[in-house]
DNA sequence: GCCGTTTTCGGCCCGACTGTTTTCAGTCG
């Protein structure tokens, strides 16, 4: 039996991979790969609308499918699935994930060299065989060496940090450099991202610019890193491609007239566009990266607020653009209040020197008040995460102690103390309910014995969710981007259950973590669970992360009044008395 | 495979760039 929307999405997500690999029809191919996104986002468990015969109200799901998705619930198979891997190597969605190969190409390499790994295709590159293939030639072979290279150290992948760093770096550059009117930040990293492939920047020249000194002066934009780390991708009129520092950088040159229809169209995403491609095709226009068209004519846009007033829809914040209901949203006039930076109040989920943190408490409390919060919530390791320096019963009363003496010293400021207390292997918490009672709040993690089967980690999580003691639950998959997977779990199980117990739900905002991913955050605050964006600060500087959690938290489509952190500080400590209060009553 | 205030059949977004081609297929976003 398949349960979880996240098992049967992948399902529906593999077979769309072989069905590439097949040659099939790219609109059925399609098909399956939104069913995929659909049924991952949904908020309610997809096998309930199986077992109730209601899969046709989940769009994009019609009599094909519904069948695929039943088969997989009542199964934990499809037989569709089994059908194509008896045909079609495994190892070929490797290598159809490489850059330049799609699935032509690939069945080409297949059908005429026999190769189905990507350590075979690599012998192949090496051998020269892959420059002899009709429609190959000596560049081809040579980019995808490339690409089996690049895959092998950073997987292609980069964290926010570096990827968000690396593009103002380039676009303050190019603004310095006095040729363009217009330079942004787009794709990607204007709508957020856990991690990036590339950076997407729009520029703009200025009229009196010469079109060889702008193309010239991007190409520059590589000089100087060393030669492993740059290099030329494309080179086109409207579109310079460069490796610059290791990390490909796309640069678009548009004209001053298509620079809204331009943002908005390199801010993407891909399927954001198609939707509103396909909207303006309905209402008789066209439009792309140039303008939106009524019998070819150009509409007269200024900013990119015309273009999607053009479509009669509002304007939609980059964060929202993943074609997951925003249009729709846009649509009816209910696009969402986005949570900003400045509603937040509180910083939440901050380790001291009494665990593994930097810092003291007054000092934490004093760079918190700097930057205007009006209070700290501390949560240091619990006992068992003795590798951190966990707090044992008497070194948390220690604590617990200081912090009283420090909020006499800093009122009205106010510093919570709570614990992130390990959620243990058979799913409960780290210390007896009478030390948890002590504190003002809990967030429960789970830091060891990672490698569980779902079902181990759902009923851990349960267990944990269950306990009348626990405030939020932390960073809730373990992952560690471009490190490890971390498991997987349940996610309407657990959220569900989080849902009844008014728990709350910690986006964990760390670069490397960003746990959970936006699109179940949102699946959170769809259900009405609160989040509160959390920088598991282990010192001052990691303050600064706040801003990527905002980013997700506004990607999930939450509100302040969704949002933890949001609350005053007289609210909060309202809302950690009425927990407690419950949990004592049992 | 889905879907329908043009449609139950015939659409399904649009353009740029590369490489290998002598006019374009494949890939990408």
């Amino acid at each position: 039996m398949a349960e979880s929307n996240q098992e049967i999405a992948s399902f529906l997500r593999e077979i769309a991979v072989y069905k590439e690999l097949a040659g099939d029809n790219v609109f059925k191919i399609r098909a399956f790969q939104n069913a995929a996104r659909t049924v991952d986002t949904h908020s309610e468990a997809v096998s309930r609308l199986a077992r109730e015969d209601r899969l046709g109200e989940l769009p994009g799901v019609g009599k094909g499918l519904g069948d695929v998705i039943r088969e997989i619930v009542e199964t934990g198979e499809s037989s569709e699935l089994e059908a194509l891997k008896g045909s079609i190597p495994a190892g070929l969605a490797d290598i159809l994930a490489l850059p330049g190969l799609g699935p032509r190409k690939v069945k080409t390499i297949w059908e005429k060299l026999g190769v189905t790994e990507v350590a075979e295709l690599e012998q192949a590159c090496r051998e020269n065989r892959v420059a002899a293939l009709e429609g190959f030639g000596a560049k081809s072979q040579e980019k995808i060496l490339q690409g089996i290279e690049f895959r092998k150290t950073t997987g292609g992948f980069f964290l926010i940090p570096e990827a968000m760093e690396s593009a103002r770096q380039a676009a303050e550059e190019l603004r310095a450099s006095g040729l363009f009117i217009h330079v942004d930040i787009a794709g990607s990293l204007r709508r957020g991202k856990s991690l990036y492939k590339d950076a997407d920047i729009l520029v703009v020249p200025a009229e009196k610019s010469d079109p060889r000194e702008v193309q010239a002066r991007l190409l520059a934009m590589a000089d100087g890193f060393p030669d492993d780390q740059r290099g030329v991708i494309a080179a086109g009129e409207t579109k310079v491609s460069l490796l610059r520092g290791g990390m490909q950088i796309d640069f678009r040159i548009v004209d001053e007239n298509a620079y809204p229809a331009a943002l908005q169209h390199f801010t993407g995403s891909k399927e954001h566009n198609t939707l509103l491609r396909s909207r303006a095709k309905s209402r008789g226009m066209k439009m792309n990266e140039y303008g939106v068209f009524q019998n070819d004519e150009p509409l007269a846009l200024r900013t990119e607020e015309d273009v999607y007033r053009a479509l009669d829809i509002a304007w939609i914040p980059p964060e929202l653009r993943e074609g997951a209901g925003e249009i729709e949203a846009a649509e009816k006039g209910e696009l969402p209040e986005l949570v900003r930076r400045r509603d937040f109040k509180g910083m939440i989920h901050v380790h001291t020197h009494y665990s593994d943190g930097l810092h003291s408490i007054r000092e934490l409390a004093a760079e918190c008040i700097r930057r205007g919060f009006a209070y700290l919530c501390l949560s240091d390791h619990s006992r068992s995460a003795f590798y951190a320096g966990g707090l044992n019963v008497e070194r948390l009363a220690e604590q617990r102690a200081e912090v009283d003496r420090v909020n006499r010293d800093v009122a009205p400021f106010r510093v919570f103390c709570g614990i992130e207390s390990d959620i243990l292997a058979d799913g409960s918490l780290d210390y007896p309910d009478d030390v948890l009672a002590e504190l003002d709040f809990v967030i429960g993690s789970v830091h060891s014995g990672l490698s569980m089967d779902p079902a181990a980690a759902t009923e851990r999580l349960l267990r944990a969710v269950g306990n009348p003691w626990l405030t939020m639950l932390g960073h809730p998959s373990g992952r560690l981007l471009l490190e490890r997977k971390g498991y997987t779990f349940d996610e309407n199980a657990v959220f569900g259950a989080l849902a009844e117990r008014g728990g709350v739900l910690e986006h964990n905002c760390h670069p490397r973590r960003l746990d959970p991913e936006w699109d179940s955050l949102k699946k959170a605050g769809a259900l009405g669970i609160r989040v509160s964006v959390n920088t598991d600060a282990h010192s001052i500087r990691d303050f600064d992360t706040l801003e990527y959690g905002v980013t997700m938290a506004r990607k999930a489509w939450l509100e302040a009044d969704q949002v933890l952190n949001c609350m005053s500080v007289e609210e909060i400590q309202g809302f950690f008395e009425e927990r407690k209060a419950a949990a004592k009553r049992g």
